[in-house]
DNA sequence: ATTAATGCAAACACTTTGCAATGGA
DNA sequence: TCCATTGCAAAGTGTTTGCATTAAT
């Protein structure tokens, strides 16, 4: 089975939360994992959603993003890129690339960098669309 | 005085706690805040902090940051400008660099971006010092 | 005189911890 | 069997809120 290299005893718990973050891109909080696999199982409790958080950070098989102010979210693609935060639905989408963006010329001797991240904060898609219906109406009136 | 235009009653603790932001480039915390300004101020209290804060977010005259895991810190310098996050001593960095990254082209047209915000992870000057002067050590030895 | 701001304490939300019981390896 | 993991509850942070008092305009 593909999880079985993790390092990790492998629970029911642990496979639900697992199976609910594969492929996922939604950037769920621990509650929102929670609330998801409680469905299904019942018995689990929100402190081991943290624990396997947690030991699946450590292994690298998942981010702990800081763009919520709120909560943490958590992302299971672990390769790099980039996110926007929609400002009207609060989404959080993943934007791709790859590359680490370069300090400026004259930094780039004093600091060491080893990665980066982009928080675009805009519009999705969809409340792209809605503000621009929203505007071409206002225009007919 | 320069602060008459804020919009703000100016009282003793707004203006202590606005003396301190200014110019400040440590990216505080409220909790930060209050332990200095609480020193020449024994009578603040943490609520006025966080209240004073969150007008001078409302007024555009401070920036609320989601770099810290664990808490919101507060940046005075509303312009645009980037952070680095030293993964060493947890510093945060001003970084200079004024115009909005661009998205891959090929998604310009799905979302609409008004900012972005680019965090570098990797070693302040101090840091790097301290890593090159090892590493050297360790070649010696 | 009005009305917003203060300070305190209580409430809240998110996350972590301690520990006995459980169940993978 | 052994030791990591679970579930529960309690505790720990950071932040917000309610409200009577105070003070800026």
């Amino acid at each position: 089975m593909k999880y079985r290299n993790l390092g990790l005893k492998l629970t029911p718990q642990r496979l639900a939360i697992l199976e609910y973050l594969e492929g996922n891109t939604s950037h769920p909080s621990a509650e929102d994992i929670y609330r998801k696999v409680h469905n299904e199982f019942p018995t689990m409790s929100l402190a081991t959603v943290y624990s396997t958080l947690s030991a699946l950070k450590v292994k690298g098989n998942v981010l702990e993003l800081t763009v919520d102010p709120d909560k943490k979210r958590y992302d299971p693609n672990t390769n790099m890129h980039n996110h926007l935060i929609c400002i009207q639905c609060k989404t959080i989408i993943d934007i791709p690339g790859a590359g680490s963006v370069a300090l400026p010329e004259d930094l780039g001797q004093d600091f060491a960098v080893f990665k980066s991240h982009v928080e675009f904060y805009g519009l999705c898609p969809s409340c792209k669309k809605k503000a621009k219906a929203k505007e071409e109406d206002s225009h007919v009136r």
